[in-house]
DNA sequence: CCAGACGTTGTT
DNA sequence: GTCTGG
DNA sequence: CCAGACGTTGTT
DNA sequence: GTCTGG
């Protein structure tokens, strides 16, 4: 997936999930309608007594091993290797959340140009990336930082025209299932599949959203002809 | 055994 | 932390 | 992913 | 051209 999304509103209700960190309010209070790489994210995870709870961490991965957060980390897992490969596999084992976002951004090449497409549900429903996350200290005692990545696997037909991967969209069924630590990775991975087609829309967007500057309702703003 | 890597996308 | 390559 | 920078000395 | 930052 490329390293964009939006969160324009949030339905906490919807998703069963309660408020639990202060940072959560930077969310609330605006919408995001173009989340880049670093910045920080709405995400599910489980709580210590087991429950969801939501929350904000930064979206590019640190794994807990890192002497120092990389100035490049990935924003991505592809859902082929996720399990195998060793920046992820203990966040896939133990550590798998929901990235919250109503809609994304992908770029299609013509020729050199590059054509962003927002993809969403036709009602701008809140849905959920599968993640995986991870917490790093520079020491025992300090503030954790925390982290997530996106998992990505091969394009839908709705997808398929735009681009070759897309971000694993998880049915509200499969959101349990998948944060659950005592689900096995056989059946984690499982879940990380295109989503269905024919309920996913996707439209040519003003290429205003191509500089992580703009954040505004312009960036959904149907291309020009 | 130790040292070093551990990622994705897209582009060629 | 854990795996791979030398 | 795209946009934007692409530097040093010395000072705080 | 290539790297960094968002």
């Amino acid at each position: 997936m490329c390293g964009r999304y939006t969160l324009r509103r949030i339905d906490a209700a919807r998703l069963g999930v309660t408020f639990v960190e202060p940072t959560f309010d930077e969310f609330t209070d605006r919408p995001r309608f173009n989340v880049a790489p670093s910045q920080a994210v709405a995400v599910v995870r489980l709580n210590r007594d087991g429950k969801p709870a939501m929350g904000a961490v930064r979206w590019g991965l640190v794994p807990h091993w890192a002497k120092e957060p990389p100035k490049v980390r990935p924003i991505n897992a592809r859902a082929e290797t996720v399990g195998s490969s060793g920046m992820f596999r203990q966040a896939f084992a133990r550590r798998r959340c929901l990235v919250l976002a109503d809609g994304f951004y992908e770029w299609r090449r013509d020729g050199t140009a590059k054509q962003p497409h927002f993809i969403r549900f036709p009602d701008d429903r809140v849905f959920a990336f599968a993640g995986v996350w991870e917490r790093w200290r520079e020491r025992e005692g300090d503030d954790p930082l925390d982290t997530v990545a996106v998992v990505t696997t091969t394009p839908n037909a709705v997808m398929a025209p735009i681009h070759d991967r897309m971000p694993v969209i998880l049915r509200p069924d499969d959101h349990a299932a998948w944060l659950d630590k005592e689900t096995s990775s056989g059946n984690a991975a499982a879940l990380l599949r295109p989503y269905a087609d024919g309920e996913l829309v996707a439209s040519p967007v003003d290429r205003l959203v191509n500089s992580p500057k703009n954040d505004g309702p312009d960036c959904l703003r149907p291309a020009a002809k």
